[in-house]
DNA sequence: GCCAACGTTGGC
DNA sequence: GCCAACGTTGGC
């Protein structure tokens, strides 16, 4: 069992919108980075649990989280031309990128902000707080999945 | 809005 | 296969 971290921006996609989406699901289009690619496509499961995470935005942290409820399949926002995401190296018979179905499970009590995160040592393994990471879909450790769900009430 | 850090592209 | 140029990410 996987814990995860999803990155999106709340000025595109905040975990409100999700929140508000019919039966608070959706796909998590719009992964164009190989190694985030990978830990979707091989490795993430149905009913593994992520940290939905606010970046470039006033306070990035961790806000909530969302549970995954499909198998990997092929991001079709890639075919579209007519989308943001559109890839034209990517086709329906030879998908490049990866998506997964995801369900709001719950906000945090209070969001726990990059800031935070940084001074913990228990957390310093952690490729979000390491200088210049960019990747936007990471593995969490059980420990540190537990760790930080501790300083939700402190 | 700035800009450091990073991943990708493509010429050679 | 190297690496400079380029585009993007994302904290600040």
């Amino acid at each position: 069992m996987n814990y995860w971290l999803l990155k999106s921006e709340p000025g595109t996609y905040s975990i409100d919108h999700l929140r508000q989406y019919p039966e608070q699901r959706d796909h998590w289009d719009g992964v164009r980075n190989y190694q985030a690619r990978n830990f979707i496509r091989d490795r993430m499961k149905i009913g593994e649990l992520c940290f939905f995470y606010h970046s470039n935005c006033s306070c990035p942290g961790i806000v909530g989280i969302v549970k995954i409820v499909s198998t990997p399949y092929p991001d079709f926002t890639a075919f579209d031309p007519d989308d943001v995401h559109f890839d034209p190296k990517s086709q329906p018979d030879n998908p490049r990128w990866y998506m997964v179905d995801v369900h709001f499970q719950r906000k945090l009590k209070r969001t726990i902000s990059l800031q935070e995160l940084k001074q913990y040592r228990e957390l310093e393994e952690m490729p979000l707080v390491k200088r210049g990471n960019r990747l936007s879909v990471m593995p969490v450790a059980t420990h540190e999945w537990q760790f930080i769900l501790s300083l939700e009430s402190a």
